[in-house]
DNA sequence: GATTGTGAATAGATTCACAGCT
DNA sequence: AGCTGTGAATCTATTCACAATC
């Protein structure tokens, strides 16, 4: 499927909003939406919904609204989560072990195939219905299992040189929870998610 | 202290950015540093350092730079983290859990300060050096520990209850990691972190 | 000479308002 | 008649470039 590599994230992300809205409506039932009915329902904008919308293509019919069933199959189509992906996660400790155990992992369109960490101990152990392998086994691992996605839940101190193996073992993107500027390779997609600045940016405005 | 109000959340979040930057260069004994420097090292843009730090007031000094610990106490100063935040965990499952033991909110300026959970077998076991309490008693909970910041863990189905049960107790922010759209108070901010719509980021660009 | 702070210029995102379909 | 899709208008953010300052 061909599709514009230079849309912005704020506007990728309020898509999934979009698929998450439309998944809702679906459970309940409806099966045709006008853009200020959905913006109304989820807290949206009508304007931006369908200019979002029409960035990728014609979705709607005029006079009448969406499709809920058509335009949830397009949009799941559109941010390749059609299929299954394959993701592993780096790092067992509290935040690692709880994304392993998180329900949105187990329902959706990702699969935890994988989890590695350093630690003796942990290695040979179960979690989330995986054996945790060694850290030195990432690029077998990756190769092993397909893996796209890479979830980083190592410490800070740790988290550029794992950065690092995961891009060597060929991981096309990462999911960060370090509280680091990684240094970054250009063929691997970051997202960062730094809890701190979130609290620090909810602390500005308790003042 | 007076601030401007309408400053933007890219903006704040990365004043958060450049004090973790900061805080770095202090722990290797720099003391002084340009603009320029400073995006040099940590991958980030001198014009818009300037920008952002000359929106809150004049920080450098010309010809020279700006001085590294008194930058790094005008920013605490401006996020408001110069003094402790009490902030409580409403939800002990394995967000909630891995949250309570992050070792970011124990080194910080956040301390957890009460857990909630309706689970009667985990209410009054500890976790964190907290022993968790039934979520009946959010009120007086955060009456008694001043508590301002609520992370709100607990399941998509029951977040929207429980958001507004911490806004009728008197909460002031709010960082929600269930993975719906939340019905906003007015009165109470809110940070939503959706780990299903970053995945859902990075599988579009795998295509 | 070097670097900040800032107005002007550019780029990007959102909202408006209405022509074009059904 | 009603709602989408979209160009134009507005608003916001970033980058540029240089005068002001040390």
């Amino acid at each position: 499927m061909t599709q514009p590599d230079d849309i912005s994230p704020l506007a990728l992300n309020r898509i999934s909003v979009y698929l998450r809205c439309l998944r809702h409506l679906q459970a309940e039932g409806v099966s045709r939406i006008a853009s200020q009915e959905m913006a109304r329902r989820f807290h949206l904008s009508a304007s931006q919904i369908r200019k979002d919308l029409a960035y990728f293509g014609e979705f709607g019919i005029r006079g009448v609204g969406y499709d809920v069933a058509h335009l949830r199959e397009r949009l799941e189509r559109l941010l390749g989560i059609q299929r299954l992906h394959p993701a592993i996660i780096v790092g067992a400790g509290n935040i690692g072990t709880a994304l392993a155990l998180f329900p949105g992992f187990h329902s959706g369109n990702f699969r935890i195939v994988a989890i590695f960490d350093n630690d003796p101990t942990k290695v040979g152990t179960e979690l989330a219905g995986v054996t945790i392998r060694h850290s030195h086994e990432l690029a077998p691992g990756i190769e092993e299992t397909g893996a796209e996605i890479a979830i980083l839940a190592v410490p800070a101190e740790v988290a550029q040189e794992n950065y690092q193996a995961l891009v060597e073992a060929g991981i096309k993107s990462v999911l960060n929870f370090a509280p680091v500027q990684l240094e970054l390779a250009p063929e691997v997609r970051v997202k960062t998610v730094d809890l701190l600045i979130f609290m620090e940016e909810l602390a500005y405005f308790l003042q």
